[in-house]
DNA sequence: AAGTGGTCTAGACCACTCG
DNA sequence: GAGTGGTCTAGACCACTTC
């Protein structure tokens, strides 16, 4: 097989986590014993412990033996990144219904996230998202003009835009930043979302780039308050050795 | 000195590049390069730039050189579990008030998500925060049992909590989880943020946690709308989100 | 004092990119 | 085909925890 050892072992510890064997607060084996038990090097069992702890599931300290720290598994980054990964991630069936798909010159904000010339023609999509068939929430993206007819291209009701690039295209994001914040319903927000004005929203704005960095797409979402929580994992453990995603 | 080299290594790469030496989408030296230049295995030199990898700031390819993915600095983790950290790390004034300090009984939920035995006696206080004077958090956090004494030892006016607790008791957060949503303002919400009742706020519930796992605090904190935006940035490389802290 | 993780070295082979 | 990053080995020494 294709194996590659480092991330074979980690998803057998990963396992071993998430199975109980290794209940919370339980101590790991020694790098010395995993060594020894895979017949792997110590260099190896490090760079998959570091998998793991870079997942948040076990923290270290030195002098003393790993600690599993929690059980559940964290968001990948595509659900992060699409509406519909995430759904699905979470058991819920999304839906999208495209509104408008418009040229028009980037404002001076989103020719600045996407990098562009300012007055570049960008694509402006405006989409209503529905999770179990409840209006949740509105998506107002700027699609850089490199992809915008790829983007065009797409049916009505397509599922997810993101998936579709990679699919279509091998357009694949790589990279994310997001601003999460709260604001007033609008009265456009609040005819689409059915509420009231001026009731709570979610916001979480985004930009998606490419592995080279370059900016695909900037969006607006704004969601129905009650509708979606975010959950974000930080730890101060260092991260010694970074960890590939299932990406692709 | 104390010097750790890889440390040492990315600090170099991380100035160079927030310098603008290497701009955005600019190729970093190769990893034989830089070994040379420092007189360092490849293996140290891979440490660092996974450092840096894991910030946000660089990506990579197998065959191709690593590239500049972006100059800004991110969030310290300590930053975002603490508001006074926070505050000062983008130059505002940060001040607080505690409305409350009550011992009580733990909640069911204030008891899972502390990890103690339900019904637990817990330090439960009310505290509003100030940024440059104005009013824009209310907090409500249950602080564990075993630290209840330490925080009621603390002066009327302490900025930080957290930090009293690493200076005074040696009990350093090592590890957070964080909801974020939205949600109107209640009444209590209302009068203390001087807004009205219904306003948009952002909440971000976080639990702080030792480098053993074990839960200090659970809080409910409330944002007046406007008032902060949390950033958040992931890759599919490295670990969404995080980065090391100047910990200690 | 023994055990364990943190750091570092000096090699090696492979998969991939790029000119 | 040369260069580069991804993976892996087999050692070494140190700082820290634990007993």
């Amino acid at each position: 097989m294709g194996t590659v050892r480092y991330l074979e072992i980690a998803e057998a510890l990963r396992r071993s986590i998430l199975s109980g064997e290794y209940p919370v607060g339980a101590q790991l084996p020694s790098e010395s014993d995993l060594a020894a038990r895979w017949s792997a090097s110590r260099g190896t069992v490090r760079q998959a412990v570091a998998t793991l702890a870079a997942e948040g599931l076990i923290g270290s300290r030195q002098g003393a033996r790993r600690i599993v720290l929690r059980h559940e598994r964290k968001h990948s980054f595509g659900e992060l990144n699409s509406f519909a990964q995430w759904a699905e991630g979470v058991g819920h069936q999304a839906a999208s219904r495209f509104l408008s798909r418009t040229r028009r010159p980037a404002t001076a904000e989103e020719a600045d996230r996407l990098a562009l010339p300012p007055g570049t023609e960008i694509l402006a999509v405006l989409r209503l998202r529905l999770l179990d068939g409840e209006p949740t929430m509105v998506e107002r993206t700027a699609y850089a003009d490199w992809v915008a007819a790829a983007v065009e291209a797409m049916p009505e009701d397509c599922r997810s835009v993101m998936d579709g690039l990679a699919n279509e295209s091998g357009i694949v994001a790589h990279y994310g930043e997001h601003l999460i914040d709260a604001l007033p319903a609008g009265s456009e927000d609040a005819r689409l979302l059915e509420i009231r004005r001026g009731s709570p929203l979610l916001r979480q704005r985004h930009v998606s780039a490419t592995r080279t960095g370059r900016p695909i797409e900037w969006s607006d979402d704004r969601y129905r308050a009650g509708s979606v929580t975010f959950s974000v994992n930080n730890s101060a453990v260092a991260t010694p050795l970074e960890r590939r995603a299932g990406d692709r």
